[in-house]
DNA sequence: TAGATTGTTAATCGATTAACAATC
DNA sequence: TAGATTGTTAATCGATTAACAATC
């Protein structure tokens, strides 16, 4: 139920930073890198980093590396990110506003078109030039704008509510920024971002560093 | 260098939602949660569940299922949670207002004490009752401050320069939600937190369930 | 040519899942 | 007791890493 396996998830979600940094090489005339470089930049294997591009069906040059701009081509494409994707954000608060702000997102092919939030004071206003709705609009506007996906930043009590209006919408992707667990169609994809489990890592990290800890 | 691996991961990264599972169970006064509960709410193998649950050194009841308050105390206590940790936002942005906004963090132990942006314009203010400072005083504030953890929401050009500030302030733990990947001391922890992995997730998911793309 | 780098095939490692006896 | 649920031990699965021939 809702639960579609993606083969090969953590090669996906370092492909982001590999493109990142072939960018980089791009912009300063580099024709080739290689998986060696990139592997040595972001502390990973060099191997790994040979078995992540392969997916994009590139063919490196022994000796030399990769050629950029295929590659950066190939990641674009294999990511889905050549396509514009029209996006809506339901909860127009702070997470909102720097979501909607994040420039690097516009040149991934996100393209928000609408935020829809309940506040009257909000209603009418706009964040970095998207333009606020009432949650009651939200059908009419989703067609009307012809959007793909809806990120959720809605209070936890109000998610499954807002999914619920976000389906009837039409749409068939969320980005899920609430810690609510939504019960969704099948045929309804959903990406859950949470924050607390980075810090739970981080907070874990911290405590094997910390000799008091370790020693037990 | 600057990898330690950090055994079962993955767990640790769930262990947040069913923290959160069991926190609601406990308010509707249940005494009991059981494995095969949780792992129905959040679309998991129960197996999982009890595996993940098991290293927090809790035993369960059969047929009862997990004692609920002293599994709440010994998750928090496993990431560290119950402890208060003081911590410095660096950038004083939209994201940061996102962040030191979000009371999920408090009940967590996270307890912003100050914000650093080179903006005069920021300077003096505040963002969620935080104060803002100049990037120059960090060493003098975090020693203040008592300062623990830093999180890093500057954009990526000064992620670097904003990094080596940290460190010199004897900050241990950096949260980094830039993408630039940092080139730190080996005892200094960092956890990353990268938006755009999770949005390429949601992008090749939705070209999985798009009938144009499946085809091929 | 010599050497760095690729891509393939195999080995290892760790996480997930299965099977099942123990137990309340 | 019967049945749901736990915890342990073993099996499976998938991802990472190693080894190495091919190649520019």
């Amino acid at each position: 139920m809702n639960k579609l396996k993606i083969p090969a998830a953590p090669s996906i979600r370092r492909l982001p930073s590999y493109l990142n940094l072939i960018r980089q090489a791009h912009a300063e005339n580099y024709e080739f890198i290689s998986g060696t470089f990139i592997a040595n930049e972001l502390h990973l294997e060099p191997i790994q980093v040979r078995k992540d591009l392969a997916i994009t069906g590139i063919v490196g040059k022994p000796k030399c590396g990769y050629p950029v701009v295929p590659l950066i081509t190939a990641i674009e494409h294999f990511l889905g990110w050549d396509a514009k994707k029209n996006v809506v954000v339901v909860g127009a608060g702070n997470l909102s506003t720097a979501l909607t702000g994040y420039q690097e997102f516009r040149h991934h092919g996100l393209n928000f078109v609408a935020a829809f939030d309940n506040d009257p004071k909000k209603i009418g206003g706009t964040i970095h030039n998207v333009p606020i709705f009432s949650l009651d609009e939200m059908c009419v506007k989703v067609k009307e704008f012809e959007a793909q996906i809806a990120v959720l930043t809605v209070p936890s009590s109000s998610a499954q509510d807002s999914a619920d209006r976000v389906v009837a919408s039409g749409i068939k992707a969320i980005w899920n920024f609430t810690n609510t667990k939504l019960k969704l169609p099948d045929d309804v994809t959903c990406q859950q971002e949470d924050l607390t489990s980075g810090y739970a890592m981080l907070c874990v990290m911290m405590g094997e560093n910390n000799p008091k800890r370790t020693k037990e």
